[in-house]
DNA sequence: TTGTCCATGTAAAAAGTTACATGATTCG
DNA sequence: CGAATCATGTAACTTTTTACATGGACAA
């Protein structure tokens, strides 16, 4: 019940339980889903995580019935949990942005064409699976029309991740595509020329 | 010049190194450009990192003219550094997607709609900053015309790597629009009915 | 009977952040 | 003369990942 630091995975957390109670387990399995791709966490980090937030009073766990050696809980949000999440969604916020595959990106230049092609296709072939999977994603959201449309809905935020999910895999594809041209349209393959090319300062 | 497992951490070191050797100290300045807007980190990990990568034989340090009661050390990619970072660019890549953004606008449903849009209104304009200071950026493309267009030289692969951010932005801003204006233009809005709504499911 | 799913935990290691610490130069 | 920039490092802490560990239910 103390005043505990809560950290993103808190929250994440929290904002899971705000639309349902669930299990260590299911909140583990909702980090892995599809639409869950804006915050993963492994079980070993989500148990000790909800054991802090009890704690601290925000969520309160009831045994249920279910396998293995252990207690089966299900977790539920308090009134001071939810205030909690509340007050955190709108606070201040700067992201940091990290992408491996921009890293990779930008190394492609060490690469062969052929070899730097072959790897943009490989990834263009992952967002166009994860395309299929949102797309089936929407189509759910034709079963909850009204909800979607009402901003005090959950269905109206996840609505608008999902899209947000959805325009950002079109628009990688279509980087892809646009990369992948440039990388055929060149003109004659210069040799290189070492490590630290004469000239260049950038 | 033991068999070290190299991290992201330094492979996004290599990288920058193999277009122009750098001390610890512009590492961490290129890591806090807009332009790395793919990886960041602190020098208090760059320099422990540098000297593993030095230990492993991918890199070397010469000590040159500096300030401070430390040898400012400019660091080199080796032919061996090099390779490595050759064979990690296009080796199976699998990313974990995290945005903190998505995480707040999933829970904006429990914000009263003046609130929303504010936080909303806050967040665009920070994309709207980096928007202007990537268009400085991608001007400063112009004066090295050539080389974008070469896959070999490393402007063709920053250059790409700049697009695919400005799209990024473009599209993250017009996510923005379309969100607020649904934020405005729905129906009355409904009274919440607590923690977990009847007939809530998903 | 072998493997996968359900369900929960701990331990150890790696990665990342924040804070402490030193000292020269240069600009206002 | 004070603040910012250059330049490098360590210590402490938090977060994340990987691995170890248990055991029931159920399907191929």
């Amino acid at each position: 019940m103390d005043e505990v630091a809560v950290g993103t995975l808190g929250y994440a957390i929290l904002g899971l339980l705000a639309t349902k109670p669930r299990t260590g387990y299911e909140l583990a399995q909702a980090m892995k889903a599809p639409i869950g791709y804006m915050w993963t966490a492994q079980h070993s980090q989500i148990y000790p995580e909800l054991a802090r937030l009890q704690g601290a009073g925000l969520v309160t766990a009831t045994v249920i019935d279910g396998p293995g050696p252990r207690d089966t809980k299900r977790y539920t949000v308090t009134e001071v949990g939810l205030h909690t999440l509340e007050e955190w969604t709108d606070s201040p916020l700067t992201e940091v942005a990290r992408s491996e595959l921009m890293l990779r990106v930008r190394c492609l230049w060490l690469l062969p064409p052929e070899r730097a092609r072959q790897f943009l296709v490989t990834q263009r072939r992952y967002y166009e699976k994860r395309q299929e999977i949102y797309a089936y994603e929407e189509a759910a959201f034709a079963l909850v029309e009204d909800e979607v449309d009402d901003p005090s809905s959950p269905h109206f935020a996840q609505y608008a991740t999902l899209r947000y999910g959805i325009m950002r895999i079109n628009d990688t594809i279509a980087w892809f595509d646009w990369l992948l041209d440039r990388l055929d349209s060149t003109a004659s393959p210069r040799p290189r020329t070492g490590l630290n090319r004469a000239g260049y300062e950038g």
